[in-house]
DNA sequence: TCGTTCATTTTGAACGTTCGAATTCTTCGG
DNA sequence: CCGAAGAATTCGAACGTTCAAAATGAACGA
């Protein structure tokens, strides 16, 4: 196996010049059709293939996304971002563009990584996976012209940046409609076992069941737990929920973690038929027939790359100047009816 | 923000020819000291960067890895394939290299992707993670000269092929450790779990268990059981093991897919204690306290990077042609002790 | 002072592609 | 059969880097 073909070894065996196949390639439509065949069969028949580098540095782009790994965690949560990235890396190969993934340590780290893949033109837009309270990062990527979108909100800026794109599932809707459909089937006083403020997502979640959970003064206080994310948190918060003596008669988690942890603690306690409802819908969810709320992230990755390349295409368009068009969606969850949220109340038996 | 500074603009700033620059940054050391640092000084205050893609068009290589992402699995098991990828991007890093994700259905898609890729010069070498039974891809990469390490053995290879670089972990001496482990504190009938044959890794497993397990005859028939890998089959497999008329007193899973699942069934037969050692050591397991058997991630990955690039640059290596140095190596696997291998052993009651 | 050797720096070319302008080929009305 | 307009193709240059070879400078012994 000798070097690779270039466009020269495809043009003279074409009998066309250089430019013609280039053309053949990039925009078919303005070669004559004979012509097109004749290149195209000399493509196929050596085998030609474009020098990505050779056509990046020509072209100025890279049609490459960069992605931050996010540092490992509980392995339940963490999940959802890895469906993340893997639905990511799927839906760009459809359009053409390449998947590069980096590893930090903190935002500051992050962004130097950014700086290099950028500055080497490596990549041409980054996604940022999460986001904080004020977080230092959009700022700064506003500030260097740096194209990128968020999955998560710009959690707790007063005005909203025109040029920060963004995509994000509206959790607050998401546990209401979880909260009411416990209601609906005959829960009372339904708990929530969630994350400790501040926690933009935490927050937003805990608010979507503090307006739909129906309960005042000190059984609002009671039945809310903050905790951090983990089975074992959610486990112990569960049991001690349980002891109290008016208990819950459902619980809804802000993760699937929280949300195993209790199931495990319902089941020591001897309420096997305790209605609970995770977030994210996780594999582990489907596993153990729990009931969870789902992310649709397909539409989150589709809306994502929309926003950053447009409907179709792999250009990159650079972060918005003003606020014509909305940069930013949100997306409505679901709710997935597992055994889990109607084993007490349908009279089910637990397993 | 104007256009990048150029080589050319740097060689300007500080007073000299392009080529030195160049040299600053790629071999300091055939440079006058005074020289460097005026240079340096130069590339810092105008910020300049070397544009990869020129740089990759002109020495031919794109120091870039790329991995196919598996289809989703579990979500607990497919958790070690995902911190794998992790580990890989962190070591990567380390390396200055770049890694690059690709997914793809089924092996004629993944080669067709990795050809891609490859052609284009997007990338040099990749990690295939996982392999079959006379898995075909290897042979298509052999063939195509296309360099790449592997983790996980050449199954069902009756000549080892020299060409072909592989990590694996050793399974076998885990789950061999694991069941000695339970033995020596004073398990009678440690039973299996596994999954069904063929599968390489799982019947590298489960021949650990049956040359440590010392039962024999019908015993050994009927407290091994094979299924699908999954949370349910293994509350199921779990289930079915306990009600046999002499049942285990301990069990070793394949994975903690399986091993969470049996400890689902011990809890609801009444059996909390009952000891049971899963496989991967998942977050998961240790969320749950799942004693577990820990593939050393860090350890393959950095192997995997010295098979592919030598010990320290980031110059690939093609596969190689003969045998001479040893282009493979397996890994021991280590037990991590937890709760649910002593429960019912050492007098300690469950959760 | 001169040639020699070694260290350091510079020069010209090349990597494979696409852009922009220029050229040639077709077609068609008069 | 000519000229013009449009379609199709070609040409020269450029993208930013590093390689290979050539040029320059410094140091030293004769």
């Amino acid at each position: 196996m000798g070097r690779m073909p270039t466009v020269d070894d495809v043009a003279q065996a074409a009998q066309v010049s250089r430019q013609t196949v280039s053309n053949v390639i990039n925009s078919p439509g303005i070669v004559r059709e004979t012509t097109r065949q004749r290149v195209q069969e000399a493509i196929d028949r050596l085998g030609y293939r474009p020098h990505a580098s050779a056509r990046r540095l020509r072209t100025r782009k890279s049609s490459t996304i960069g992605v931050r790994l996010d540092p490992l965690r509980d392995g339940i949560s963490g999940a959802v971002l890895d469906r993340f990235v893997h639905k990511l890396a799927e839906q760009a190969d459809a359009r053409d563009l390449r998947v590069m993934i980096f590893t930090a340590d903190g935002h500051a780290d992050e962004l130097a990584h950014i700086r290099r893949l950028r500055d080497g033109s490596d990549v041409d837009a980054f996604v940022l996976i999460g986001t904080d309270h004020g977080d230092s990062r959009i700022a700064w990527l506003v500030e260097n012209r740096v194209p990128f979108v968020s999955f998560g909100r710009p959690w707790g800026a007063e005005t909203p940046d025109p040029h920060h794109r963004w995509v994000d599932v509206d959790g607050r809707a998401g546990v209401r409609d979880a909260v009411q459909h416990l209601r609906a089937h005959g829960a009372d006083r339904v708990a929530w076992i969630g994350w400790p403020s501040p926690s933009g997502t935490g927050d937003e979640r805990r608010a979507g069941w503090e307006e739909s959970c129906g309960l005042e003064g000190a059984d609002r206080e009671n039945l809310a737990i903050a905790t951090e994310d983990g089975v074992t948190e959610g486990r112990l918060a569960a049991a001690a929920l349980l002891e109290l003596p008016a208990p819950p008669d459902a619980i809804v988690c802000a993760s699937d973690s929280l949300a195993l942890g209790a199931t495990m603690a319902a089941q020591a306690a001897g309420r096997a038929g305790l209605p609970i409802v995770g977030f994210d819908d996780t594999p582990v969810a489907a596993a153990v027939g729990l009931s969870s709320i789902e992310q649709p992230l397909d539409e989150v990755v589709a809306t994502a790359l929309t926003l950053l390349f447009g409907e179709h295409g792999d250009d990159v368009r650079p972060n918005p100047d003003s606020d014509e068009e909305p940069g930013h969606r949100l997306l409505v969850p679901r709710l997935v009816e597992r055994r889990s949220s109607h084993l007490a109340l349908d009279g089910n038996p637990g397993a």
